[in-house]
RNA sequence: AGGGGUGUCGCCAAGCGGUAAGGCACGGGAUUUUGAUUCCCGCAUUCGUAGGUUCAAAUCCUGCCACCCCUGCCA
């Protein structure tokens, strides 16, 4: 017996123990329609549907949706697979609905042979009209009552295309009275000459995901199939296919509410706007809720599926806080990601009391959280940068960091104090003169000085310029409501920086994320052949409070 | 009386008749050469609401309220 955690294994469980299906033989699908790229929504049904693979031991398909051939394309499923590829699922098998474009259509004419379908002639207009309304019945199409063999004739004639576009379509014969508006004969084929992106023009009608997705479920041995709350209507017509059509065992249409995070635009149609106009870099740019992007930004992947299950499985319609998804990327690079040192708006400070042409080494923990401690060596000498932000020249009370005759100790190095405060022309601060303790050298401090601030610095001898990048969220507040996406864009930009940091950084040939010092998770990016550091997500900040 | 859903802490979310798990956030304290981390401690006498059944209800029943979805030849 296998622990539920969420109520879809709970009812996968009673299907079992009812005898409905074998344990051994559980098996879900992940089913996107390929005309779009993946986003962090998307990552809750993976996750999901693989969940319950893994742990029943069962299978799970990448099944790509493509009946509108008119949305989809090549390009959108290549990056759906990289995508699955990226956060470590293995799926079973890849398949399309395409793939069972001609068991459908068999499929299909069984229905008009069963009387359960039948050739109507009118117009979209028409049918849109005779559906009736949310509180009146429609009316019945003057076709469904067309002999079988005529609604035989008529399809298949509709196949070979003797019918234009829009002409004629099949529809199941259900109830037109039904109070469930998708029970009211709804079309199931439509006539449609559109290039299939893998079919090409092999087909001119093809069927509605009502009557694909049933029998496709089924096809492949999907015993749960799992999907959004807004289908929930459409699961009477999706157990309709089933019954009529005589499937067993009938796969099981099972809904879960879709995942909403707050102020976070996942809308596919607004994201493929930003990407068409522009106003983003395109579809991996760091700032958008793609998988993809939260790639670039260097989201690791063990993070986004931490989150995904922390969020559980519910029906409710919810709202999930940004600060939950940032706290499990936090958890994740907090164990994982090295510290180093980087400075984003460099401070100059020259060390009076320490010679010009020395230097030293200093160990440095590479991460003190790491149970067999690694450190590296890093440079110290006369002239070093620090970050403006961790000076005052007006400091609030309780003010850790350097002031003017304040003491600070520079991170793995020496305490130093502030002397003098050199201002260029216009009055900003230009440079700092300092002198430091040459006995409170990190590791044997014999000063006795105590010191609560400890502060990152790099120093100038090896320090490497590189521009430092925090990307924004798209983010849909109100603050921003009604008005245009590039405006809102512009407001959650990006922050640049001309930075420093420490070579180590740059040397590395991989794109693994660093912890600055005091500032947040960094990891190299590449935007436009320039290469850059970007912020993945900022360190918890309890100084502000 | 259109139908289908959902309502448990600021945000997720367990709970399935025996007297409110957990996480995020938040508040307080301790340790800390990252104001990070880590570590303690606190955080719903109450489960949308009003009744009812029961020795006992978030869990069962009834009524009300709120929100979401449905009138594509989209998925």
């Amino acid at each position: 017996m296998i622990e539920p955690t969420n109520f879809i294994e709970q009812f996968i469980n009673e299907d079992i123990e009812s005898g409905k299906v074998s344990s051994d033989s559980i098996q879900t699908r992940f089913p996107p329609e390929p005309n779009g790229y993946l986003h962090i929504g998307h990552a809750k049904s993976l996750c999901l549907n693989f969940g319950v693979k893994e742990k029943y031991n069962g299978k799970c398909n990448l099944f790509l949706d493509d009946t509108n051939p008119s949305k989809e394309k090549a390009e959108y499923e290549d990056a759906i697979k990289k995508d699955i590829e990226w956060l470590g699922f293995s799926y079973d098998a890849v398949t399309h609905a395409s793939d069972y474009y001609e068991k459908i259509y068999e499929f299909a004419e069984k229905e008009i042979e069963l009387g359960n379908a039948f050739v109507c002639d009118m117009t979209p207009e028409e049918i849109s009209k005779n559906r009736g309304t949310l509180t009146e019945p429609g009316k019945e199409s003057p076709f469904r009552n067309r002999s079988v063999e005529e609604n035989l004739k008529l399809f298949r004639e509709m196949r070979a295309g003797k019918y234009p576009d829009g002409s004629k379509c099949l529809r199941a014969k259900i109830d037109m009275a039904s109070p469930n508006i998708n029970m009211r004969d709804p079309v199931i084929y439509r006539i449609l000459r559109e290039t299939h992106y893998r079919t090409g023009d092999k087909w001119c009608i093809y069927p509605m995901y009502d009557f694909a997705h049933p029998i496709c479920d089924y096809m492949q041995g999907v015993t749960h199939s799992l999907c959004t709350l807004e289908f929930e209507d459409h699961r009477p017509l999706y157990d309709w296919v089933g019954i009529t059509l005589g499937f067993k065992p009938k796969p099981r249409q099972i809904e879960f509410a879709r995942l909403n995070v707050t102020n976070l635009v996942m809308s596919k149609r607004y994201l493929k706007k930003l990407v068409e106009d522009g106003s983003v870099d395109g579809w991996d740019d760091p700032r958008m809720p793609t998988l993809t992007g939260l790639r670039a930004r260097g989201v690791p992947a063990e993070a986004l599926k931490d989150f995904c299950g922390r969020i559980g499985i519910s029906k409710a319609n919810s709202e999930v806080q940004i600060s939950y998804f940032e706290a499990c990327v936090r958890e994740y690079l907090n164990i994982h990601a090295e510290r180093a040192m980087a400075v984003l708006k460099p401070l100059k400070v020259r060390i009076t009391n320490y010679p010009e042409d020395k230097t030293e080494e200093v160990d440095f923990d590479v991460n003190p959280n790491e149970e067999e401690k690694r450190t590296r060596k890093i440079l110290f000498s006369k002239t070093i940068y620090i970050d403006a932000d961790d000076f005052s020249l007006a400091p609030p009370p309780k003010y850790f960091r350097l002031k003017k005759d304040g003491y600070v100790r520079l991170k793995s190095a020496y305490i130093i104090k502030c002397d003098d405060i050199v201002f260029d022309d216009d009055g900003n601060v230009k440079e700092l003169l300092c002198s430091y303790v040459p006995e409170s050298r990190s590791g044997n401090d014999t000063s006795g000085i105590k010191v609560k601030g400890v502060i990152q610095w790099v120093s100038d001898k090896t320090a490497v310029d590189v521009e430092i990048r925090k990307y924004g969220y798209l983010l849909n507040d109100e603050e921003y409501a009604g008005q245009d996406f590039s405006e809102r864009m512009n407001k959650n930009s990006v922050t640049v920086f001309s930075g420093k940091v420490e070579p180590y950084v740059m040397e590395n040939k991989d794109e693994r994320p660093y912890q600055f010092i005091r500032t947040g998770y960094f990891k190299r990016l590449k935007v436009k052949g320039k290469e850059i550091l970007s912020e993945i997500v900022s360190l918890k900040d309890n100084f502000n409070k």
